[in-house]
DNA sequence: TTGAAAGCGCTAACAA
DNA sequence: TTGTTAGCGCTTTCAA
């Protein structure tokens, strides 16, 4: 493993300039205590130079950490790919450091990172994946955090947690009911849904919005078939499976994330039923390639770029009295996986 | 910005093992000059403290700096973010951190993000993007990386770069061969290329690919449009658009990665031009939609995620004295977008 | 407003 | 095999 070796150091640029090490450091790091004009003069010498902070020994002397460790589930999915080019964005901006970790949709793993990247003394941390409703897992969580924070770290965290910290609240129950009332209005009433994982507050606040659409219209919910299965997109074809056995009525489906969406599509495109004529699909998120896949998709976009944004943002501002929140909005795109319920003959 | 605040030190390990700070660091970093039994205590006390090594204390004393620094030109392009996931999966298996940083395409501001890491003090430096024609961008940046060897930095690339380093070497060449090959038994002779940015040298090495074969068969390569274009979705919408136009016989399409094929493909759509049927179309890569699209996608499969796993595992041996090289392999995967040329009526 | 000097927690000579 | 000690490059009191 390489040792980094001997560099430009910061009293260079002080030797260069004229002044000490101490001036130096308060003129670059921009408090104040040093006269306007032989900050000017620092920094200037700093640039000519080329001169970039040790990160370790910055740390190590007990500045600013500038590092932001980032957990996703997995970086190559879309949804969180997205997210993490947010983050790098701003974090690119601000001179900061990105370190990404997987979960791997593990509660238990995650935590395990998370705790790993508070030992690695990261100075922010964010947290992209959903929310648990595992009351322990939480806790556990919020433990660790709150010493975190007690030292100075500063959290964010995307989705709903009950983690007491500064989160990006997606649209999710909003969604939810987008999709059903656009299903609704074109007709259905034999909706299936492929969930995700139980447990995640994710899935839960999407389908909550499912509910929310067909109560509104007084429809039953008994009849409402949810097959909880992975969030990706084995876990919708596995989901299409079951849901075309069990209930061969369904003349729509409402994938709870587009990786399911596209698991549903193939299953159907493997069954030769077509899509929106026989079976509508909707999807949620609106990754990228939603719009190419055959039929394209119909989903609710979240904006997951500026989610990542928005989230480091939060986080670099001064920690709050009450933890900030920052919904996300949303917007029903429809595209051509949905049309129009198809009639079934009477009884059906 | 926060701080790390004080935490669990080795020297509190130190002092329940009952031994010497030196011992103990010794102990826990693996090195030789303590005895085993010594060893093993240090390192069950470490564990049930919960003790993790201070990284900026660690690397500023000149110990190993356990982060690498991932350069990709887009972390949402899902190219990047699977050789990402096989990166962070090779770290979070010998406790390394990962850092990655954009380079957005632009051989400037890459060069700009490597010497930031450079002067950040990252250990290991993995360049996932294409390597670039342009020489003043290949001196300068092998002008940086070898004084970072030199002070015991370690470097790999993936793909063909000039620089000197160990490399992963995707199969471009080969692979570009096998998708020309494939259309030409079926019949193909009015191919046309969507080819990503002229420079890179990945489209360069498939473009040869696409040559040689044809080459090989005794056909005039003079007739061969290429069209170069953004390596992207959008890449691909434009360069079709202009393949419709100035070339409207063509009855195959090459896109030179996934991303530009997707663009290709909805194009097609657009102006509802059956694939296979009246053209086909091929990418590269093997993105993992490629297979949800519709048509699925013909193409050839490169191992991203064991390349990351590859470029970090070159990385993490000792410099040898000549470079090594990784060859990944490739696979043709032959799906729906390709079809039997359209016979077209005589003289065209 | 500036400078001198004491650490931050660790590794790596050097001694024992 | 073990311990002692001098830094690594920076920030931050404390004095001037």
């Amino acid at each position: 493993m390489p040792k980094p070796g001997p560099r430009l150091r910061l009293i260079d640029v002080a030797e260069r300039a004229g002044v000490s090490l101490a001036t130096a450091s308060r003129a670059l790091s921009g408090r104040d205590g040093v006269s306007e004009e032989v900050a000017r003069r620092v920094r200037q010498i700093s640039r000519e130079l080329g001169y970039v902070a040790n990160p370790y020994a910055r740390t190590l002397a007990g500045g600013a950490s500038s590092t932001v460790g980032l957990i996703v589930h997995q970086v190559d999915d879309p949804y969180f790919s997205e997210i993490a080019s947010g983050v790098i964005e701003v974090a690119a901006e601000e001179g900061l450091l990105v370190q990404i970790s997987h979960s791997g949709r593990d509660p238990d793993y995650e935590l395990r990172q998370l705790r790993h990247l508070i030992a690695q003394r990261v100075g922010i941390i964010l947290i992209a994946g959903s929310g648990y409703d595992d009351p322990r897992i939480e806790a556990e969580a919020r433990t660790e955090l709150s010493a975190f924070q007690k030292l100075g770290g500063r959290v964010a965290v995307i989705g709903r947690h009950s983690l007491g910290v500064d989160a990006v609240m997606p649209d999710n129950e909003a969604g939810g009911r987008a999709l059903a009332t656009h299903l609704l209005e074109l007709g259905h009433r034999r909706i299936a849904v492929a969930a995700g994982t139980a447990g995640l507050t994710t899935v839960a606040d999407r389908l909550a919005g499912v509910s929310a659409a067909l109560r509104q219209r007084d429809l039953s919910l008994d009849g409402l078939p949810v097959v909880h299965c992975d969030f990706t997109r084995d876990g919708g074809r596995v989901a299409a499976e079951q849901i075309l056995r069990d209930h061969p009525e369904t003349t729509a489906i409402i994938a709870l994330n587009d990786a399911m969406a596209i698991g549903v599509l193939s299953t159907l495109r493997a069954h030769r039923i077509p899509v929106p004529d026989r079976i509508s699909v909707v999807g949620f998120d609106d990754v990228s390639v939603a719009a190419d896949l055959a039929p394209s998709l119909t989903t609710v976009r979240l904006p997951m770029t500026d989610m990542g944004r928005m989230a480091l943002t939060l986080a670099l501002k001064p920690r709050s009295v009450r933890p900030r929140r920052r919904p996300t909005g949303h917007t029903l795109v429809v595209r051509d996986s949905t049309g129009p319920a198809l009639r079934l003959p009477a009884g059906g």
